[in-house]
DNA sequence: CGTCCAGGTCTAC
DNA sequence: GGTAGACCTGGACGC
Protein backbone atom coordinates (compact mmCIF):
# COMPACT_ATOMS: atom_id res chain seq x y z
CA UNK A 1 0.00 0.00 0.00
CA UNK A 2 1.38 3.67 -0.75
CA UNK A 3 0.42 6.31 0.26
CA UNK A 4 0.63 8.96 -2.58
CA UNK A 5 0.31 11.91 -0.52
CA UNK A 6 3.21 11.30 0.98
CA UNK A 7 4.77 10.58 -1.95
CA UNK A 8 3.74 14.26 -3.62
CA UNK A 9 5.34 15.63 -0.18
CA UNK A 10 8.66 13.95 -0.17
CA UNK A 11 10.57 16.80 -1.13
CA UNK A 12 10.69 20.00 -2.09
CA UNK A 13 11.39 19.64 -5.47
CA UNK A 14 7.76 18.20 -6.21
CA UNK A 15 6.88 21.35 -6.15
CA UNK A 16 8.99 23.10 -8.64
CA UNK A 17 8.06 23.04 -12.20
CA UNK A 18 6.81 21.10 -14.59
CA UNK A 19 5.40 19.69 -11.28
CA UNK A 20 2.81 21.38 -9.53
CA UNK A 21 1.29 20.22 -5.98
CA UNK A 22 -1.94 20.90 -5.19
CA UNK A 23 -2.34 20.38 -0.79
CA UNK A 24 -5.55 21.14 -0.71
CA UNK A 25 -7.31 18.22 -3.74
CA UNK A 26 -4.24 16.36 -3.18
CA UNK A 27 -3.26 16.54 -6.64
CA UNK A 28 -0.05 15.97 -8.09
CA UNK A 29 0.64 17.54 -12.11
CA UNK A 30 3.48 17.02 -14.30
CA UNK A 31 3.79 18.10 -17.35
CA UNK A 32 6.34 15.11 -19.30
CA UNK A 33 7.48 14.90 -22.64
CA UNK A 34 6.27 11.81 -24.41
CA UNK A 35 8.01 9.97 -27.42
CA UNK A 36 6.94 11.33 -30.98
CA UNK A 37 4.21 13.48 -28.72
CA UNK A 38 4.03 17.32 -27.65
CA UNK A 39 4.38 17.80 -24.04
CA UNK A 40 1.31 16.03 -22.30
CA UNK A 41 0.17 17.28 -18.58
CA UNK A 42 -0.90 14.69 -16.24
CA UNK A 43 -2.78 15.26 -13.54
CA UNK A 44 -2.37 12.01 -10.58
CA UNK A 45 -4.53 11.80 -7.32
CA UNK A 46 -5.33 8.87 -4.84
CA UNK A 47 -8.45 8.05 -5.03
CA UNK A 48 -10.21 6.59 -1.44
CA UNK A 49 -8.16 4.25 -0.15
CA UNK A 50 -7.10 2.09 -3.25
CA UNK A 51 -4.22 3.12 -5.45
CA UNK A 52 -5.99 4.87 -7.82
CA UNK A 53 -3.81 6.49 -10.58
CA UNK A 54 -5.75 8.70 -13.05
CA UNK A 55 -4.26 10.13 -15.55
CA UNK A 56 -7.37 13.03 -16.08
CA UNK A 57 -7.40 16.14 -17.77
CA UNK A 58 -6.90 14.85 -21.37
CA UNK A 59 -8.42 13.83 -24.19
CA UNK A 60 -8.95 10.43 -25.17
CA UNK A 61 -5.33 8.75 -25.35
CA UNK A 62 -4.49 5.21 -27.80
CA UNK A 63 -3.62 2.23 -26.07
CA UNK A 64 0.30 2.49 -27.14
CA UNK A 65 0.43 6.08 -25.29
CA UNK A 66 -1.76 5.23 -22.33
CA UNK A 67 1.58 2.31 -21.84
CA UNK A 68 3.55 5.28 -21.86
CA UNK A 69 2.15 7.08 -19.81
CA UNK A 70 1.91 4.72 -17.23
CA UNK A 71 5.43 4.04 -17.88
CA UNK A 72 6.45 7.87 -16.69
CA UNK A 73 4.26 7.68 -13.49
CA UNK A 74 5.50 4.11 -12.26
CA UNK A 75 9.22 6.38 -12.62
CA UNK A 76 8.31 10.36 -11.63
CA UNK A 77 6.43 8.34 -8.06
CA UNK A 78 8.82 5.48 -7.21
CA UNK A 79 6.57 2.81 -7.51
CA UNK A 80 9.10 0.36 -8.86
CA UNK A 81 11.42 0.60 -6.22
CA UNK A 82 12.12 -2.11 -3.85
CA UNK A 83 11.73 -0.64 -0.10
CA UNK A 84 11.49 -4.41 1.21
CA UNK A 85 14.96 -4.17 2.93
CA UNK A 86 15.08 -0.73 3.88
CA UNK A 87 11.24 -1.82 6.15
CA UNK A 88 12.50 -4.87 7.66
CA UNK A 89 15.14 -2.75 9.29
CA UNK A 90 12.67 -0.03 9.80
CA UNK A 91 9.83 -2.35 11.74
CA UNK A 92 12.62 -2.55 14.30
CA UNK A 93 13.28 0.99 14.89
CA UNK A 94 10.60 2.69 17.24
CA UNK A 95 11.70 6.28 15.29
CA UNK A 96 11.08 5.05 12.06
CA UNK A 97 8.68 2.18 12.17
CA UNK A 98 5.40 4.10 10.76
CA UNK A 99 7.46 4.14 7.69
CA UNK A 100 6.42 0.66 6.61
CA UNK A 101 3.04 2.34 5.83
CA UNK A 102 3.63 3.36 2.94
CA UNK A 103 6.14 5.94 3.06
CA UNK A 104 10.02 6.10 1.31
CA UNK A 105 8.87 6.53 -2.57
CA UNK A 106 10.31 9.71 -3.59
CA UNK A 107 9.26 11.73 -6.54
CA UNK A 108 11.73 11.73 -8.85
CA UNK A 109 12.40 13.75 -12.32
CA UNK A 110 11.70 12.15 -15.82
CA UNK A 111 15.34 12.26 -16.96
CA UNK A 112 18.27 12.29 -14.17
CA UNK A 113 19.54 15.50 -16.06
CA UNK A 114 16.28 17.52 -14.63
CA UNK A 115 16.92 16.68 -10.90
CA UNK A 116 20.76 17.39 -11.07
CA UNK A 117 19.65 20.53 -12.50
CA UNK A 118 17.04 21.17 -10.13
CA UNK A 119 19.02 20.16 -6.97
CA UNK A 120 22.17 22.77 -8.26
CA UNK A 121 19.65 25.29 -8.53
CA UNK A 122 18.99 24.55 -4.65
CA UNK A 123 22.52 25.01 -3.49
CA UNK A 124 23.68 28.51 -2.11
CA UNK A 125 20.21 30.01 -2.59
CA UNK A 126 16.75 30.54 -0.80
CA UNK A 127 13.62 28.48 -1.69
CA UNK A 128 12.68 31.74 -3.65
CA UNK A 129 15.85 31.49 -5.74
CA UNK A 130 15.49 27.89 -6.73
CA UNK A 131 12.15 28.86 -7.91
CA UNK A 132 13.13 31.81 -9.68
CA UNK A 133 15.78 29.66 -11.94
CA UNK A 134 13.24 26.67 -12.44
CA UNK A 135 10.68 28.86 -13.42
CA UNK A 136 12.83 31.00 -15.91
CA UNK A 137 14.23 27.54 -17.40
CA UNK A 138 10.59 26.22 -18.10
CA UNK A 139 8.89 29.21 -19.01
CA UNK A 140 11.54 30.01 -21.44
CA UNK A 141 13.38 26.93 -22.68
CA UNK A 142 10.50 24.51 -22.35
CA UNK A 143 8.43 22.69 -25.05
CA UNK A 144 4.73 23.63 -24.87
CA UNK A 145 1.87 21.13 -24.11
CA UNK A 146 -1.11 21.40 -26.18
CA UNK A 147 -2.59 23.73 -24.22
CA UNK A 148 -0.31 25.91 -22.20
CA UNK A 149 -1.07 29.17 -21.15
CA UNK A 150 0.80 31.45 -23.34
CA UNK A 151 2.45 32.44 -19.87
CA UNK A 152 4.60 31.06 -17.66
CA UNK A 153 6.05 28.01 -16.75
CA UNK A 154 2.35 26.05 -16.33
CA UNK A 155 1.77 23.54 -19.56
CA UNK A 156 5.52 23.29 -20.54
CA UNK A 157 7.75 20.37 -20.33
CA UNK A 158 11.29 20.86 -18.67
CA UNK A 159 13.66 21.67 -20.93
CA UNK A 160 15.78 19.40 -22.60
CA UNK A 161 19.53 19.16 -22.71
CA UNK A 162 19.73 20.96 -26.17
CA UNK A 163 17.55 23.80 -25.59
CA UNK A 164 19.50 24.51 -22.26
CA UNK A 165 22.73 24.35 -24.25
CA UNK A 166 21.88 26.39 -27.11
CA UNK A 167 20.27 29.31 -23.85
CA UNK A 168 22.80 32.34 -24.29
CA UNK A 169 24.73 33.44 -21.45
CA UNK A 170 22.40 36.50 -21.19
CA UNK A 171 19.65 34.47 -20.21
CA UNK A 172 21.47 32.77 -17.58
CA UNK A 173 22.67 35.47 -16.14
CA UNK A 174 19.76 38.44 -16.47
CA UNK A 175 16.49 36.27 -17.11
CA UNK A 176 17.21 32.90 -14.79
CA UNK A 177 19.43 35.55 -12.18
CA UNK A 178 21.76 31.98 -11.80
CA UNK A 179 24.84 34.01 -10.91
CA UNK A 180 27.65 31.66 -10.73
CA UNK A 181 26.05 29.08 -11.27
CA UNK A 182 25.17 29.67 -14.90
CA UNK A 183 28.46 28.34 -16.12
CA UNK A 184 27.49 25.55 -14.21
CA UNK A 185 24.39 24.45 -15.97
CA UNK A 186 25.69 25.29 -19.60
CA UNK A 187 28.63 23.31 -19.34
CA UNK A 188 26.26 20.57 -17.58
CA UNK A 189 23.80 20.64 -20.73
CA UNK A 190 26.58 21.08 -23.35
CA UNK A 191 28.44 17.92 -22.06
CA UNK A 192 25.18 16.02 -21.43
CA UNK A 193 23.48 16.92 -25.01
CA UNK A 194 27.32 16.42 -26.79
CA UNK A 195 27.02 12.88 -24.88
CA UNK A 196 30.31 13.11 -23.32
CA UNK A 197 28.11 13.14 -20.00
CA UNK A 198 25.56 9.71 -19.53
CA UNK A 199 23.39 11.11 -16.21
CA UNK A 200 20.71 8.70 -17.67
CA UNK A 201 22.88 5.89 -17.09
CA UNK A 202 23.03 6.95 -13.36
CA UNK A 203 19.27 6.17 -13.18
CA UNK A 204 19.06 2.43 -15.03
CA UNK A 205 22.57 1.05 -14.01
CA UNK A 206 22.21 -1.64 -11.66
CA UNK A 207 24.53 -1.44 -8.46
CA UNK A 208 26.48 -4.48 -9.34
CA UNK A 209 27.34 -2.38 -12.65
CA UNK A 210 27.24 1.35 -10.64
CA UNK A 211 27.87 1.10 -6.70
CA UNK A 212 27.16 4.19 -4.58
CA UNK A 213 30.22 5.37 -4.44
CA UNK A 214 31.26 4.80 -8.11
CA UNK A 215 27.43 7.06 -8.71
CA UNK A 216 28.78 9.55 -6.38
CA UNK A 217 31.87 10.00 -8.25
CA UNK A 218 30.51 10.51 -11.11
CA UNK A 219 27.89 13.00 -9.62
CA UNK A 220 30.58 15.15 -8.07
CA UNK A 221 32.47 15.06 -11.53
CA UNK A 222 29.98 17.38 -12.56
CA UNK A 223 30.28 21.33 -12.20
CA UNK A 224 28.21 22.22 -9.32
CA UNK A 225 27.67 19.16 -7.83
CA UNK A 226 29.68 18.94 -4.47
CA UNK A 227 28.60 16.03 -1.53
CA UNK A 228 25.35 17.67 -0.66
CA UNK A 229 24.04 17.61 -4.29
CA UNK A 230 25.23 14.27 -4.83
CA UNK A 231 23.74 12.75 -1.85
CA UNK A 232 20.27 14.81 -2.54
CA UNK A 233 20.42 13.52 -6.30
CA UNK A 234 20.80 9.83 -5.07
CA UNK A 235 17.68 9.99 -2.78
CA UNK A 236 16.15 10.14 -5.70
CA UNK A 237 17.74 7.96 -8.04
CA UNK A 238 17.23 5.35 -5.04
CA UNK A 239 20.71 5.32 -3.84
CA UNK A 240 20.36 5.90 -0.33
CA UNK A 241 24.06 5.20 0.49
CA UNK A 242 25.14 8.48 2.11
CA UNK A 243 22.69 10.99 4.29
CA UNK A 244 21.83 14.66 3.00
CA UNK A 245 23.70 16.91 5.76
CA UNK A 246 22.72 20.14 4.88
CA UNK A 247 22.16 23.30 6.56
CA UNK A 248 18.61 22.63 6.53
CA UNK A 249 18.92 18.90 7.59
CA UNK A 250 21.41 19.35 10.43
CA UNK A 251 19.40 21.83 12.45
CA UNK A 252 16.03 19.97 11.74
CA UNK A 253 17.83 16.74 13.08
CA UNK A 254 18.99 18.31 16.40
CA UNK A 255 15.47 19.89 16.90
CA UNK A 256 13.66 17.01 16.59
CA UNK A 257 15.97 15.17 19.05
CA UNK A 258 15.51 18.15 21.40
CA UNK A 259 18.90 18.75 21.52
CA UNK A 260 19.35 22.76 21.75
CA UNK A 261 22.95 22.30 20.67
CA UNK A 262 24.17 21.40 17.12
CA UNK A 263 24.62 17.58 16.41
CA UNK A 264 27.95 16.51 14.73
CA UNK A 265 27.80 14.71 11.17
CA UNK A 266 29.61 11.88 12.99
CA UNK A 267 26.87 11.47 15.69
CA UNK A 268 23.91 11.14 12.81
CA UNK A 269 25.83 9.11 10.79
CA UNK A 270 25.99 6.69 14.18
CA UNK A 271 22.74 6.51 14.51
CA UNK A 272 21.78 5.73 10.57
CA UNK A 273 24.57 2.98 10.38
CA UNK A 274 22.09 0.12 10.83
CA UNK A 275 20.34 0.91 7.84
CA UNK A 276 23.53 0.65 5.78
CA UNK A 277 22.43 1.16 2.14
CA UNK A 278 19.51 2.82 2.96
CA UNK A 279 20.65 5.05 5.69
CA UNK A 280 20.16 7.97 3.73
CA UNK A 281 16.60 7.35 2.88
CA UNK A 282 15.98 6.63 6.50
CA UNK A 283 17.71 10.14 7.68
CA UNK A 284 15.32 12.04 5.26
CA UNK A 285 11.82 10.49 6.44
CA UNK A 286 13.11 10.87 10.07
CA UNK A 287 13.53 14.70 8.82
CA UNK A 288 10.12 14.68 7.15
CA UNK A 289 7.96 12.45 9.30
CA UNK A 290 5.69 15.77 9.88
CA UNK A 291 5.53 17.10 6.36
CA UNK A 292 1.97 15.19 5.87
CA UNK A 293 0.54 16.35 9.18
CA UNK A 294 1.31 19.64 8.67
CA UNK A 295 0.47 19.84 5.42
CA UNK A 296 -3.04 18.64 6.24
CA UNK A 297 -3.19 20.96 9.09
CA UNK A 298 -2.17 24.11 7.23
CA UNK A 299 -4.33 23.03 4.40
CA UNK A 300 -7.38 20.79 5.75
CA UNK A 301 -8.80 19.38 2.32
CA UNK A 302 -12.33 18.14 1.16
CA UNK A 303 -11.99 14.78 1.52
CA UNK A 304 -11.20 13.63 4.56
CA UNK A 305 -8.36 10.89 4.12
CA UNK A 306 -9.45 7.21 4.83
C1' DC B 1 22.15 51.60 3.02
C1' DG B 2 25.46 47.81 4.73
C1' DT B 3 25.68 43.05 6.35
C1' DC B 4 24.30 38.46 6.46
C1' DC B 5 22.86 34.28 4.53
C1' DA B 6 19.97 30.69 2.09
C1' DG B 7 18.88 22.96 1.56
C1' DG B 8 27.31 24.65 -1.14
C1' DT B 9 31.07 24.25 -4.29
C1' DC B 10 35.55 25.32 -6.09
C1' DT B 11 40.20 26.64 -5.81
C1' DA B 12 44.39 27.31 -3.55
C1' DC B 13 47.16 26.64 -0.07
C1' DG C 1 43.10 15.44 3.58
C1' DG C 2 41.55 19.38 5.68
C1' DT C 3 40.40 24.35 5.60
C1' DA C 4 39.93 29.66 4.53
C1' DG C 5 37.92 32.87 0.77
C1' DA C 6 35.50 33.89 -3.11
C1' DC C 7 31.35 33.35 -5.44
C1' DC C 8 25.90 35.49 -7.97
C1' DT C 9 21.55 36.87 -6.23
C1' DG C 10 17.81 38.95 -3.68
C1' DG C 11 15.23 38.93 0.54
C1' DA C 12 15.58 39.70 5.61
C1' DC C 13 17.39 42.19 8.90
C1' DG C 14 19.94 46.00 11.77
C1' DC C 15 21.45 50.71 11.92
Amino acid sequence: MIDLRRVFLSHGIAALPPMRLDEKAWTFEITVPLARERARTLTISQAHAGVGLVAARNQAVSAELAVAIMAQLRHVLSLDVDLSAFYAVAAEDPELDWVVNGAGRMVRSPTVFEDVVKTICTTNTSWSGTTRMINALVEHLGRKAPNAPAQGPDGRAFPTPEAMAAAPDTFYKKVAAAGYRSAYLKQLARDVAAGRVDLERLGTASREELPDDEVARQLQALPGVGPYAAAHIMLMLGRYDRLILDSWTRPTYARLMGSKRPVSDRTIIKRFRRYGPSAGLAFWLFLTRDWLAEAQATAPNVTRPV
